[in-house]
DNA sequence: CACAGTGACTCCGGAGAATTTTA
DNA sequence: CTAAAATTCTCCGGAGTCACTGT
């Protein structure tokens, strides 16, 4: 696929705000601290829990021992967002119960969902926030007694009574929502932060950096030819403190000629692999570009164009009538149209802009309350943009071509940049236009106007001696930067999350492509730690401290299913999750050790597997579901993507959670391939590395929703394979004719069916079989007839009279006639000239040839209705496999990637030989 | 590595355009 | 051979990951 497409470099958008928190309403239940033997054991003989409640465990306050076993079960808390959101009446209250156990004593314990808002002064004594909370919540106050981490985490045997108090949870909640409010106003402070990177903190942890930015400034400082970067690159890739692989030193000469490409240099200069490059802080030492493209201005529709409220046309100020034309010109995506939230959104933001620009008229210039959302017609709007579109579509090609030729040309200044003086490929440097945001699955914020974006939001980021793009007449640019640091040549936020939008390279560029190297690299280096990591893995699933033993189980879940980190989210996005933030409902244990997933992941996608899991694991995951726990309350309670992260890092440089499934996804590729055996056409090879390519997919849980004509699709194959062994029936019917005395022979030869029909062939199928075979003929032959007048025409002649067609008409007539009789009589006739047995069984191999392919072909489709093998191709799989096994089976490399995706693995095409392994 | 914020970069599936295959 | 259907390719922009800062 494409190369923008994949990582596209194009804006991206974070939510920076996160603001958000929920508003917890009880204190969720924790895990304790630390595990003691005898729940260890409990876990063993305890019931196998049901599904999803487990029956009987409680956690009680007690000291560790006793409680695992039975006790009351509480019910538990409620965790914050989602729970927020959609019940908010019910949070309940986290009982009594499972107050006691927790004190939360250690500040270790996590407690990540923390409001964000409150300061932490709050968090501490949530027996404020309660009041805001609910009433009865609160019952408890923990007591907060910050413990020394350390002490009670370490010790093994200790009692835990640590259980954390759940009650910082709630504090956070209330915050958020001012904050949402706050939200926008906060996306336009945000101006004011400068960069922190260019601080001077004296952190620690910083040093590193440090070192590499001081080497950095040398640098500019030194050269400012661009030839003179040679050498302070050098320079600075000994300063280097990392690890950074160096590779070969050699790029020596980089002379980045930029310009043509010089073959030679090509040749030389690996820049996917130069150390100089990308390992470092400083990403560029030169960098021009021109700036962004802005979207058109807003058109006003035409005034006999208008929405209708009441079934009466209303008029209303260009400003709301763009928002009324965003809801109008999408009426054919139901899919959003009908979403209530989405509804609710539009007309909330549609309504404020009315009220803000005027309102809306009747056509006597009368005042029009709109505030009925249901009692808005947009057709009319829909209608008009619907028809520029049919219009636009219907424009002769010249004129097509022409237009595109147009855009084009305006834009190709913003099309590549100067980078390093190599000019590199911009991802999207069009500025988003406005719209209504399309949040994904139940986001809160979907149909929510997302506004139109002005140079004064637009932060451009580029060379010293780049010079600066002009803003549009009369605007100007709200900032202007030379991050080297940075990869993106602009930047703004968007009004709806606050999340950054940044306009970067595309993805076939040397900064995408070195990237994405490094990236398959440490996969790779994965390999030299695994066997490592499972180890201590497997044996942490024991641990005694409780956060231990969750990442321990986290990790094995990562590993062995693909499942992405799972960091925590705000309330005021889709509630999905992670590995990390599993929730209570979304894994149900089935003794003995069958786990099954199912919630809702990435882009609100679909997340559903039975799996059987190691004992050990089933037994924590039965463990960490205990108790006060139940549905909203976090699996993994004590632990946060961050530690987890950090955990792994101990391993290998750069390793965190993403890189495993990166690791799987092309270590499974890898050995698939590699298991392949190399027969067959170059079609049944593409079609067996699709195949592996589709287990990778699967691995990764990479769907998409089934085509809308596949149902009708899938059916229409069917007929045509029907068809085929219809076909084969009557030939098998032909040799009867031929030769009668066959029959005996083929029936002991190939079974006594041998003649049968089979019997997926009804009756009344077969007749509309027919039915259709006559008149496919007959349009056959009226499109020949009248093809041949339109010659005869041209060419001065007379056209033939309609008697001729219906003569020839004739024909398929008779082939009526014959099925019938073929019907009536059940026999066939040999057709054909000079019919032979051996003929007709030549045809019948013919025909099982295509019946097979075509099967084959029926039954690929549907295993591919609902997985997207292209996100796989394009992010995980490393592109140096397919090439391998493109040279080892001499399969064109176009077969599998297409010309972007070629220049995006372009490093990878041209770096490995068919020894090459993974 | 607690935790709330920021910031920046990868990854994802759908929509629509471009191409190819089919009827 | 052409129009339509199916498939493939690109583009789009929303959704995650994860590092780092400041307390």
């Amino acid at each position: 696929m494409s190369s923008s497409d994949d990582d596209r470099p194009l804006a991206r958008t974070h939510k920076a705000n996160g603001i958000t928190n929920a508003f917890t309403l009880g204190h969720p239940p924790k895990s304790k601290d630390i595990i003691s033997e005898s729940v260890d054991k409990a876990m063993d003989k305890a019931n196998p829990p049901a599904a999803h409640g487990a029956p009987g465990i409680s956690i009680r306050n007690g000291p560790v021992d006793e409680m695992d076993i039975d006790g009351p079960v509480v019910n538990s808390k409620v965790n914050g967002k989602r729970k927020a959101r959609s019940s908010m009446g019910n949070g309940k209250s986290y009982k009594e119960a499972s107050e006691g156990d927790d004190d939360e004593a250690n500040p270790l314990s996590k407690r990540r969902r923390v409001s964000k808002g409150k300061n932490k002064a709050e968090v501490d004594s949530d027996s404020d926030d309660a009041p805001l909370v609910s009433k009865k919540l609160k019952t408890k106050p923990p007591t907060l007694v910050r413990k020394p981490v350390k002490a009670s985490e370490t010790a093994i045997g200790e009692s835990e009574d640590s259980d954390a108090p759940l009650g910082e949870k709630l504090a956070k909640k209330k915050a958020d929502i001012q904050k949402s409010a706050a939200k926008e106003a906060k996306a336009i402070r945000k101006d004011e932060k400068e960069h922190p990177k260019t601080k001077a903190n004296g952190t620690a942890s910083s040093k590193k950096r440090k070192s590499q930015i001081n080497g950095v400034k040398k640098e500019e400082s030194d050269d400012d030819g661009p030839l003179a970067k040679k050498a302070p690159a050098k320079k600075k890739a000994n300063l280097k403190t990392e690890a950074s692989p160096k590779k070969k030193g050699k790029t020596s000469k980089v002379e980045t000629k930029e310009d043509e490409e010089a073959e030679a240099e090509e040749e030389e200069y690996r820049w996917w692999e130069d150390p100089t490059k990308g390992d470092g802080t400083k990403k560029w030492t030169t960098l021009e570009h021109a700036g962004v493209v802005f979207p058109p201005e807003y058109q006003t529709l035409p005034s006999n164009v208008q929405m209708l409220y009441e079934g009466k046309p209303v008029r209303m100020a260009p400003g709301a009538e763009e928002i009324a034309g965003f809801f109008g010109s999408m009426l054919n995506s139901t899919h959003n149209i009908e979403n209530p939230t989405f509804q609710k959104n539009f007309f909330d933001d549609f309504t404020k802009m009315l009220k803000e620009t005027g309102g809306a008229t009747d056509r006597n210039g009368n005042k029009v309350n709109i505030k009925e959302f249901s009692k808005c017609d947009f057709q009319p709007i829909f209608n008009y943009y619907d028809a520029q579109r049919t219009e636009k579509k219907a424009l002769p090609a010249a004129e097509k071509k022409r237009l595109k030729a147009e855009k084009d040309a305006a834009e190709a200044p913003y099309m590549y940049c100067m980078w390093d003086n190599r000019k590199q490929k911009v991802g999207n440097f069009r500025v988003e236009p406005p719209g209504l945001f399309r949040g994904r699955g139940d986001h809160p914020k979907t149909g929510r106007v997302k506004k139109r974006v002005d140079p004064e939001q637009i932060t451009i980021n580029i060379g010293k001696e780049g010079k600066v793009p002009a803003p549009p007449e009369g605007h100007r640019w709200k900032e202007i930067k030379h991050d080297q640091e940075g990869t993106w040549l602009a930047m703004w936020q968007e009004n709806i999350n606050a999340a950054y939008k940044y306009v970067m390279l595309a993805a076939n560029s040397d900064v995408k492509g070195q990237s994405d190297f490094k990236k398959f690299e440490k996969a790779r280096e994965l390999k030299k730690h695994i066997d490592h990591i499972r180890k201590d893995y497997n044996a942490e699933l024991k641990d005694k401290v409780m956060a231990n033993r969750q990442r321990a189980t986290a990790v094995y879940l990562i590993d062995q299913f693909a499942l992405r980190a799972g960091n925590e989210k705000g309330e005021d996005e889709a509630d999905t999750v992670g590995c990390c933030s599993l929730k209570f409902e979304h894994v149900t244990l089935k003794p003995p050790n069958k786990v099954i997933f199912d919630f809702l992941g990435k882009d609100s996608i679909r997340f559903y597997d039975e799996v059987e899991v190691d004992d050990q694991v089933f037994k924590n995951l039965k463990l960490f579901k205990k108790s006060p726990k139940s549905d909203g309350d976090e699996i993994f309670d004590r632990l946060t993507t961050s530690a987890l992260n950090k955990h792994l890092s101990n391993y290998m440089n750069g390793l965190t959670a993403k890189v495993f499934r990166t690791y799987n996804a092309s270590f499974t590729m890898s050995k698939l391939l590699q298991d392949m055996k190399s027969t067959g056409s170059i079609a049944e090879k593409i079609v067996d590395y699709n195949e592996a390519n589709r287990k990778v997919a699967i691995l990764c849980n990479h769907k998409r929703t089934v085509a809308a004509g596949h149902e009708s699709q899938m059916e229409k194959l069917g007929d045509r394979i029907k068809g085929l062994k219809y076909q084969k029936w009557r030939i098998k019917q032909m040799m009867l004719d031929i030769d009668p005395k066959i029959k005996k022979k083929k029936e002991k030869e190939e079974g006594d069916d041998y003649f049968r029909l089979d019997e997926e062939l009804e009756e009344i199928w077969i007749h509309e079989h027919q039915n259709f075979l006559v008149e496919e003929e007959r349009q056959k032959i009226e499109k020949k007839f009248n093809k041949e007048n339109e010659k005869l025409q041209a060419d001065g002649g007379k056209e033939m009279k309609h008697k001729e067609l219906e003569e020839r008409l004739e024909e398929a007539d008779r082939l009526a006639k014959k099925y019938k009789k073929e019907n009536k009589t059940g026999k066939v006739e040999a057709e054909g000239k000079g019919p032979t047995v051996e003929k007709c069984e030549g045809n019948l191999v013919k025909l099982d040839q295509r019946i097979n392919t075509m099967l084959f072909q029926a039954k690929d489709k549907e295993n591919n209705k609902e997985v997207a093998l292209g996100t796989s191709k394009i992010n995980y799989i490393d592109p140096r496999l397919t090439v391998v096994f493109s040279k080892k089976f001499d399969v064109p490399i176009e077969k599998f990637f297409s010309k972007t995706l070629r220049e995006k693995f372009d490093w990878a095409i041209k770096s490995v030989d068919e020894d090459w392994e993974f």
